[in-house]
Order: structure tokens, then C-alpha cells, then sequence
DNA sequence: ATGCCGAATGCTGTATACAGAACTCAGCAT
DNA sequence: ATGCTGAGTTCTGTATACAGCATTCGGCAT
């Protein structure tokens, strides 16, 4: 956790295979390079390192990173994707470019899941955390807040909300929206841009999962979605005619 | 099209950078390898060629595509993000393996997807289309027929009920679900086993949508997808639980 | 001055090379 | 006979090399 406390520079470490310590109880995290440097890549993302239509320059960002091209452009494939960057044959990879249409497509596709991973969510898990969900809506209840601490406070409260859905599949698609989704928010509203919040929309959902009404809580999300895109679409440059 | 007058052989062409003719009027496809490696081992997998949970052996595989491994490993990591592969750090690429579990997640997802794209759909190129689909559906209207001949008209069929939806992303996303479904499909029931099939389920649809009914589309559309997973889901090994 | 053409350069797409991990299996101790 | 150990093999993960396309920039004709 504590974002902030780590610098641009290569990615954690370029060292090959890190020799593992055997009798170590504490299995250090040693996954792909490309993994690394997809996150390592989202994270920049997030900071607005790299705007939208972007080229990129695959040497280039290798040695930014401290790694090869190899395990670079396998992240480059993966980001591809999942949709944040494009590749054009003999042009290499770009930053996908973002527009307002495509924002209100991808929230029209979260809205469709998260409301199917709520729906098929299991009753009494459900039961079970909706006091705990009304408590979190309660204790962050500001009016406005800057655009990043909404976006790590929503997605806790989301996480938490379809704690309980089984379709592992599904929770891994809601995943990578989101991460589109809000490359597509930083890029329109400025990370600590102070936005207005529907604090009683949360307060609304958990109240419905309270009282075992999942229908309800199904459209009280569907709206909780659908207002806070319209809080970022408020933001945006004159209609681009989407 | 006509499928199955291509053989297993190798990909199309592993030549490099085809020449292209200057003058030639007739732009020959040219998509980077991995692209027409992945199109190949999606076509291979449909013939069965490969069981699920099958463990990869990535110079024998692009020996036999060949190709080098560099752009059979670009198609394995794109096809991972789709969830027909997996992988494991050290162990490689594994065909992901099936199960009745994830099959069931899929279609829900994929029911939610639809749904979302017909609802989203303009009205006006619905009720346009609406004439020829009752027309197709009328013409394919065997109560039973083979697995492959049923997914190949229903591919076609949804894909024009769809065809007005502008939501790119969400096109793609269902195309690339319908993918893996028909993967899982295939793993259960032979691509030659004889299917029964409600043939008026289609025709349902389509007359909703001649009258001007589209939430009653949509609620016909989640049903001839239930149903259709169910006839799968019947020919299924000994229910696992679940 | 402006537009077209060709050499030069930079970058991508693919192949190959290499280092280190996981797996295999024989040999040994129990 | 069974379980452990360790050398050997196989294969992955990453780096590097190479070939061809795309772009750019200067020269020439108009």
C-alpha cells in the first residue's frame, strides 16, 4: 500500500531468476517480469505519466524500465488486450486512445456485470456483510473529495460488495474494467481534482442488502454507477458529438 | 469460409516479411504472426485437436505452426487474457481446463452481455433487421441437428441480431466470450453429436422485435440462452458438484 | 516556392541464443 | 520395498541479434 513512496525508476529489480532461500518461510513474490512491468506500466498510468495516443518507443521504455524488450512488449500484448493500448502493424504499440464514447461504453458494461455479480451474489453472505458495508459508506460520507481518494475508497466498497460473488471469472472482467475505466477517468479529471459525491448512494445499497431486497439493491447500484459517471462526464470538454 | 478444407499443417505462410506486389490492386492480408498463429490454434482447438488442461511444449508447437517461439508465445499470453490458456510461473502454458463450474459462469456472463447489447441496440435498425431474422430463423428450423452446424447458424444468427449495437467494446467482449464457450461446448458434446434444439425460440425473438417489443426481446434472448446452455448442460458427466 | 522521389535512418516483428528453474530418474539409506 | 537425494535433462523466461517496413529528410524537377 502507501502509494507515493515509490519512485518512476526500473522496475523493482531487472535481476533474472532471484536465487530463492530455501528455508525461508516467507515465499517472496516472484512472478513473470511481464507482470511486473504491466503493473509497473498501470501504475505510471496512474500518475499520468503517459497521455492517450501516445507511441510508444519499445527500446526505449525497455531501458526506462531496466528490462528487455521481450518481457515488455508480452506486457504490451496483454495490455493490448484489455484494451489500453493498441497496436497497428509496422506502428508498434500505442496508448489506446480514450474518448467520451468509449468512457460511456465501458460503464455501460461495468454497470451490466456488477449488477449480474450482485444479482447471483449469495443471499446470506450478502446479509452478512451489509452491515459492514453501511458502515464504511457512513465513515466516508463527504460531499466532495479529491478524485483519487474517491477512486480507492469506491473500489474497496465495490470489492467488498461482491465479496460474495462466486463467478471468479466475472470478478476478474469487473477487475480489468475498472482499471480501463479509471485510466480513462485520470486522463479526463486530474488525479486530486476535487469531485462531488452521492455519499447516500452506498448508504442506499447496503440499507437495500439490510432488508433483503436485492432487486432493490440492484437498481440503487445500477443508479450509483450510472450518477457517478455522469459526475466525471461533467467534467469533459464540450461534446465531442459521441 | 468453407471450413475444413484447410489441413493441420502449418500456419499459412512462416515467411517472414511477404514482399508485397506494388501495383497488385488486391491488399493481401499481412496481420503480425502471433495474430495468424492464434486464429490457428483457435481453429485447432474447435477440431478437438487439443484436450483442456493440456500442457504446452512450446518449441514442439511452433515447430508445428512453423513458427518460432517468440510469436507462438505472444499468441499464448493474448490467448491467456482471454482464458483459454494458463500459466504458470516456471511451468509454462497449459490449456486451460474446463469444467461445468466455469461453464455456467461464462454463459451468465455472456447472457448479461447480450442482453446489454440488444437493449443498447437502436430501435430503428432493429425493427429493419427484425424481417430477415425471422426469415433465418425460419429456415434453419430442424428440431435437431449437429453440434457444428448449430453454433455455426447461431454465431451467425446473433451476430446480426447484434449487429446494431455501437458499443464496439461490448461486440468484442461477446465475440471473444462465444469463443471460449464454444471451446467448452466442444469439449462436451462432439462437434458431429446431435443436438435437439428449440427452433421457434429464435423465431420468438424476432417477432418480439417486429412488434416493437424489446424488453420482451431481451427477456426471449435470456431465455434461448438458458435453454440452449441447458441442452449442452444435459450432456453433461455426472453433475460435479457444481 | 512547392511537390515528388529516393537514400538514409529508426523502429518494429521475428528468430535465435542463453541462463536458470522444474522435472526425472537412478542410486542410496532406511 | 519405500522414501530421500542429487546429478542430468528438458523446458521456460529473458536477452540479444537480425531483417524488413515506415518515416524522414534532402535533392531535383516544375
Amino acid at each position: 500500500m502507501t502509494p507515493g513512496d515509490r519512485s518512476w525508476g526500473p522496475v523493482a529489480r531487472p535481476v533474472r531468476y532471484r536465487p530463492r532461500k530455501k528455508g525461508s518461510p516467507m515465499a517472496i513474490e516472484r512472478r513473470p517480469l511481464r507482470e511486473q512491468v504491466k503493473d509497473e506500466l498501470l501504475e505510471q498510468l496512474g500518475r499520468g505519466r503517459f497521455t492517450p495516443g501516445e507511441s510508444i518507443n519499445e527500446v526505449q521504455l525497455a531501458e526506462e524500465l531496466g528490462v528487455s524488450r521481450t518481457p515488455l512488449r508480452e506486457a504490451m500484448i496483454s495490455l493490448e488486450r484489455e484494451g489500453i493500448v493498441t497496436s497497428e502493424r509496422g506502428k508498434g504499440f500505442r496508448f489506446a486512445p480514450t474518448g467520451k464514447q468509449e468512457f460511456l461504453d465501458l460503464t455501460a458494461i461495468v454497470i451490466a456485470l456488477e449488477s449480474l455479480a450482485l444479482r447471483t451474489s449469495d443471499p446470506a453472505h450478502l446479509s452478512e456483510i451489509a452491515p459492514r458495508l453501511l458502515a464504511e459508506a457512513r465513515a466516508f460520507s463527504a460531499a466532495q473529495a479529491p478524485h483519487g481518494t474517491i477512486e480507492r475508497y469506491d473500489d474497496a466498497w465495490h470489492a467488498l460488495l461482491l465479496s460474495g460473488c462466486a463467478n471468479t471469472r466475472l470478478r476478474e472482467m469487473i477487475d480489468s474494467l475498472k482499471l480501463t475505466l479509471h485510466r480513462y477517468e485520470r486522463v479526463v479529471v486530474g488525479d486530486h481534482e476535487i469531485l462531488e459525491r452521492a455519499a447516500e448512494e452506498h448508504e442506499r445499497i447496503a440499507q437495500c442488502l439490510l432488508d433483503g431486497d436485492l432487486d432493490q439493491a440492484v437498481t440503487a447500484l445500477e443508479a450509483n454507477w450510472t450518477s457517478g459517471m455522469e459526475r466525471i462526464l461533467h467534467r469533459l470538454p464540450p461534446v465531442t458529438t459521441g
